[in-house]
DNA sequence: CAATACTAGAGAGTGATGCTATCTAATGCA
DNA sequence: TGCATTAGATAGCATCACTCTCTAGTATTG
């Protein structure tokens, strides 16, 4: 397959997909020439995977090649590798002064809350940290009830996950670092639908 | 308060609360005289609300513009708010044909299969038949079994919010629209630390 | 074999976005 | 009196995700 019909594969403009080339988003082909080289299956589902990942994901081009970067090359600690791919997704969150004592303490509580682990290493900490200091800025704080809720149906969800991930490492990692990301818009607009159809229900009930 | 003062207070620079109020995402304060202006509490909420959209919940200024609207001059229905507030939120997503018969086949089928109502005139309808679509092209699709877990879950977590919901008209619509983007991000990132949390446990199980 | 189409690779240009800086004329405050 | 501050307008800037253009070489087709 040739540039152009790669393109036209993935439906994408040829520029496009030269700009995804250089940008090291997109493996290169096998060069049969000085001009020519030649693609394959391989390179329609990356340019999917890009277009999913800076699409609906929203990850700018700079997170989605981090992303990539870990599922082609994945180390085979299932848990490192989670880390920095979550890392790699937004809200990009500035990270603590290393010498405050309790850099998190939002999170902190919510995880004690919720008896799971608090490792003020990971980049979720600090991502939910900073999105219940938004929250509370915003004049609508959580209380540690509803995060409670929110956190045990969650990790309902994560447990569903977990089970279905592959048995090999490779696949494992794979299906665990994109999972997180690809699945996260689905997770939103059912929420968004399950408001409204609730909203819908009580309106009829009134 | 001065317009000095403002910024000071919301922690952002001069020129950024100007060009605040010159968008319009701001309201302006009331002026005392041809180069004077002052500035109240509501300014320093909103400018925090500002900075809670754009910021964790990924916002742009004109979608944020929107939300702001919504919040300020909502109609009596909390459906049909709701419902604009939906399309004021990532991810946008193209309008269907209108020709169309069937324009949202996967978001039909996953509402079917979770006995939710199906109607294509809600954005977050769209939204899910295109994060499906997304997921499906990048080559991990979601199945009927997840989809229905993942919907009852979180139909469970927006019960919870509905029940919580204020009763006065006015302050309904602001929670539920401002609860539904705001809190987004928490559950985002609980969900990756339930993702991490459940994946250190099984590591260790191993 | 000649004309045309296509390609790799690189550089520059583009439009949108979210600020940031500068300027002017007027006013406040010490 | 004089320095600081303000409203309002305009212009500038950095980033991002493309998009266009160009060159030199290669493939294809009639």
């Amino acid at each position: 397959m040739r540039i152009s019909a790669l393109a036209d594969a993935a439906g994408l403009p040829l520029a496009t997909v030269k700009y995804y080339l250089r940008e090291g988003l997109l493996h290169s082909g096998v060069a049969t020439s000085a001009t020519q080289a030649t693609y394959d299956e391989s390179h329609v589902r990356r340019l999917r995977m890009i277009r999913a990942l800076t699409g609906p994901v929203g990850l700018s081009m700079q997170q989605a090649r981090q992303i990539l970067a870990l599922v082609d090359d994945p180390g085979d600690d299932l848990y490192a590798t989670l880390g920095r791919a979550v890392s790699a997704l937004p809200p990009t969150v500035p990270e603590a002064s290393a010498d405050d004592p309790d850099p998190y303490p939002r999170a902190r509580a919510a995880l004690e809350a919720l008896g799971q682990v608090y490792d003020p290493r990971f980049a979720a900490v600090a991502q939910l940290e900073s999105a219940l200091a938004s929250v509370e800025a915003a004049g609508m704080p959580i209380s540690e009830e509803r995060l409670v809720e929110y956190g045990r149906r969650l990790r309902e969800i994560a447990e569903f996950d977990l089970e279905r991930m592959p048995r090999e490492p490779h696949a494992a990692v794979e299906y665990t670092v994109l999972g997180t990301a690809l699945y996260e818009p689905v997770l939103l607009a059912l929420r968004r639908l399950a408001h409204q159809d609730v909203a819908a229900r009580r309106e009829l009930a009134d």
